[in-house]
DNA sequence: CAGCTGGTCTTTTTT
DNA sequence: AGACCAGCTG
């Protein structure tokens, strides 16, 4: 065969990693790669997908899990170039038919083998937000919200239930551990949890939690484990620091000896404890296999500067527990990253943006930029400014385009036609038509529970009187036999009278629903469509009505949670502050103080060449605490101590004062009794 | 029983 | 600022 020349272009550890165990005609032995931030990591693992298949391997029984859809994609697109050239014939990404996030994958499996499994094929996936109203109806049933003390609301028990299930832990040590606030309530949020998984099952849904959870029942079955884990050859895991203890089962039981098993990630990148991701999955994964899996580190940054990594070198070194790995750069540059002090976000949001622009006059594009923050409501200030000033952006985290209510609702009338068992969608539609309150709804939903055939029950329900007038249209929307996706076109058309009678602003939000129905024409069914939407939902909103074109300049804003995996030449960091960064809510642990450790850590490595962090001396906290809002003063993170400042230019900045700007107050006027003149 | 009003309490990050 | 709940009215 020719030189691999694909191979020319790594360097040694990475070049290691890729050819790993490959020489032979056996499995691969279990592979460990910590790859540093910025280390040339997808490439590394689209070399070794490549390798793989240029030494024979068949793409069809490749298994490749990543964090998200977008890495996915970005992974088989680097395969195919590699192969491309490699072999002359490129492996089309399509025939690396299994690759996606663990819970794409789960949900595919199990329709795969739901009849085998005793569950429907059909099922729908219930988003977080169902899952929180289902919880809601489940504790309702149980009175759990007439208790003489509060209950703790919908969604602190689905995190708690969630948390349980993720981490395989007893529920009171779930509850001394993360939520000790609510485990006074042991005893009731028990059978809470058996009332929500029994009603799941009676309306043939699974949450996010059960498709991992069900496929690793799945996969406790001997007969069944070697059935599926006889599918792939190869298993290629991403971010392997981000996932669960669950996750972790699925894999050993997929590979037991570990044969084929690759897994990558960084410790000192592992940011979703709060969704039971465990580190010490990453930690301990070497000594699971007999022999000891190889552990292969990729030190070298390719992506920043040497300041920058020095500096986010000494952030991390003060870490208890990782692999030790000192990452390095052989990008020089004079700029140490800049820890920029001012007196209010407001002016954090005015000089970032000063800068941003200047930048841009200097050639660097919006796209190449961004602001990252801990919280989703920290962009509110930068928000402000940009609008201002007129400068279009596209924010990543917090809430969703899902989330909205007129969306959810489109969503529920579709999902309630396929599903009349889904109490969830059937409440949220019913309670659309006027005269159909919660006792109505659920009164209707408990006749159609009844009936053998739900779906064309709808005729031979009795609607109550008062809601006589809406009821033969929805009837009608239920039971079409429109093809997609001339179904969703039908159900928005019933929902729209209802659009204008519920929101003022029904205008910008039937925008929206025209371009969900876009969206959805795109897909080749209606269970395809809900299923994608639900498991990888669009994270961008913008301010703007719909998302700026492809070719037009943005800048980004991300939580730093979404900006995983991303690089920007210049990167902004707000609010690098105690209180932010750490969240004064995640500091009552060391385990969760050391985690928002690392997210500093990655957002600093997000950065190539500059990086800013801005530190407002004062900034407005909302709905803190009881005494509401207020203004906190508030001290550099303590993530950067004194002893590592010299890796920092720490500048103080305060806007220079225009001409003009300063004018004598006008005189004072009396508006109140020019209003009261108008009446007298 | 639906639907509205007013009072009380809110843990961030996401597949 | 919103979600959530109790209590009131038609």
């Amino acid at each position: 065969m020719a030189a691999a020349t694909y191979l020319d272009k790594l360097n040694d550890q990475q070049r290691a990693a890729v050819v790993f165990g490959t020489d032979g005609s056996a499995l691969p032995p279990p592979l460990l790669v910590i790859a540093g931030a910025g280390s040339g990591k997808t490439a590394m693992l689209a070399h070794r997908v490549a390798h793989l298949l240029v030494k024979g391997a068949d793409p069809r029984r490749i298994l490749l899990m990543t964090f998200s859809r977008r890495a996915a994609l970005e992974l088989t697109r680097r395969v195919e170039r590699i192969t491309a050239t490699a072999m002359g014939t490129p492996v089309v990404a399509e025939a690396l038919r299994w690759s996606g996030t663990f819970h794409a994958i789960g949900a595919r499996l199990l329709r795969e083998h739901a009849l085998a499994i005793g569950l429907h094929p059909d099922f729908s996936i219930h988003d977080r937000e169902d899952s929180a109203d289902l919880m809601n109806l489940c504790r309702h049933g149980l009175g759990l919200s007439r208790t003489d003390s509060r209950f703790p609301t919908k969604g602190t028990c689905l995190a708690i239930y969630s948390r349980a299930v993720n981490s395989g832990a007893p529920l009171t040590d779930v509850l001394r551990d993360h939520f000790p606030w609510c485990a006074p309530w042991a005893d009731q949020l028990k059978p809470l949890f058996g009332a929500y998984v029994t009603a799941k099952q009676a309306q043939n849904v699974l949450d996010y939690d059960d498709l991992l959870l069900a496929w690793a029942q799945v996969m406790a079955a001997p007969d069944f484990a070697a059935h599926i884990g006889a599918a792939w050859d190869h298993v290629l895991i991403d971010e392997y620091q981000d996932t669960n203890r669950l996750q972790a089962r699925i894999l050993t039981a997929l590979k037991p000896d570990g044969r084929g098993l690759t897994v990558v990630g960084d410790d000192a990148q592992s940011i979703y404890a709060f969704r039971a991701a465990d580190v010490r999955n990453i930690l301990d994964f070497p000594d699971t296999f007999l022999p000891r899996a190889e552990v292969i580190a990729l030190e070298r940054n390719y992506r920043s500067t040497q300041p920058i990594v020095a500096a986010a070198n000494a952030v991390i070194a003060e870490a208890s527990e990782r692999y030790t790995k000192e990452l390095w750069s052989e990008r020089t540059s004079a700029d140490k990253p800049r820890l920029v002090t001012v007196a209010t976000e407001a002016l954090q949001a005015r000089y970032m943006v000063d800068r941003i622009l200047q930048d841009r006059e200097g050639g660097m594009r919006l796209k190449d930029q961004a602001v990252l923050f801990r919280t989703s409501s920290h962009a509110a200030q930068i928000e402000a400014e940009l609008t201002r000033r007129n400068v279009p952006y596209v924010k990543f985290g917090g809430l969703k385009f899902l989330d909205s209510a007129h969306v959810k609702d489109l969503l529920s009338v579709l999902r309630l036609a396929r599903n009349p068992r889904d109490r969830v969608a059937g409440f949220r539609v019913l309670q659309l038509i006027p005269g159909i309150g919660p006792t109505a709804a659920g009164r209707i939903l408990d006749a159609l529970d009844l009936t053998p055939n739900p779906r064309s029950a709808w005729e031979d329900v009795a609607p109550p009187p008062r809601a006589a007038a809406g009821w033969p249209a929805f009837v009608a929307a239920m039971t079409t036999n429109a093809v997609w996706p001339a179904a969703i076109g039908l159900a928005r058309a019933w929902y729209d009278p209802h659009l204008d009678r519920i929101h003022e602003d029904a205008e910008a939000r039937r925008a929206d629903l025209l371009q969900l129905e876009q969206i959805a024409t795109g897909y080749p069914s209606a269970e395809a469509f809900l299923t994608e939407l639900t498991l990888d939902p669009p994270d961008a909103t913008s301010d703007q009505a719909g998302v700026p074109l492809k070719d037009e300049d943005y800048l980004i804003l991300s939580t730093i949670h979404s900006a995983k995996g991303q690089e920007w030449r210049s990167v902004h960091i707000l609010n690098a502050v105690d209180g932010c960064i750490p969240s004064d809510l995640g500091t009552s642990s060391t385990h969760e103080l050391e985690e928002e450790r690392r997210l500093l850590y990655v957002a600093m490595t997000r950065a190539k060449d500059h990086l800013t962090l801005g530190l407002p001396l004062r900034f407005y906290v909302t709905r803190q605490t009881r005494n509401g809002d207020r203004h906190i003063y508030a001290m550099r993170t303590r993530f950067i101590p004194g002893a590592i400042l010299d890796r920092f230019e720490a500048v103080t900045w305060s806007p220079a004062p225009v001409a003009g700007e300063v004018r004598p107050a006008p005189a004072p006027i009396d508006v109140a009794a020019t209003m009261r003149a108008m009446w007298g």
